[in-house]
DNA sequence: GTCCTGACGAGCG
DNA sequence: CCGCTCGCCAGGA
């Protein structure tokens, strides 16, 4: 088939963002992954940096659950003034995964999809 | 094309 | 526990 070489994919005729989706979307409430973990579960190993990029460019609309991906030291990847930190531990506190310090409770950081 | 940046992560001192 | 370095890679300037 004629078909142009295209840049790094994980292949399963998804592209990187797509399956970065399908994973995300699959992180039960009330459970909490790392960017790490994502971007090895949607078949792109030691590209944590990928992920988050992706996420960043979320739509403010989207229905993925990407609150519940935090990085790899058990802390909200934002700088704790940010909106983006206030956003996140909002959602979090909603499902009981973090205190009211801000502290994240980690149940079962690590599931089957 | 090169350089810099970034919602990361593991390693080292 | 903290700060720094290096690896990885897509995007934008």
């Amino acid at each position: 088939m004629g078909r142009k070489a295209s840049k790094t994919q994980p292949a399963e005729g998804e592209s990187p963002r797509e399956a970065i989706y399908r994973v995300v979307a699959s992180i039960p409430e009330g459970q909490l992954t790392s960017y790490g973990q994502v971007a090895e579960l949607a078949g792109l190993p030691k590209q944590a940096r990928q992920v988050g990029r992706t996420l960043s460019q979320l739509p403010r609309d989207t229905r993925l659950p990407w609150f519940r991906v935090v990085n790899a030291t058990g802390k909200i990847s934002f700088p704790e003034n940010s909106l983006g930190y206030q956003r996140q531990l909002e959602r979090l506190l909603n499902e009981g995964s973090a205190e009211t310090n801000g502290r994240l409770r980690w149940r079962e950081c690590r599931w089957q999809p």
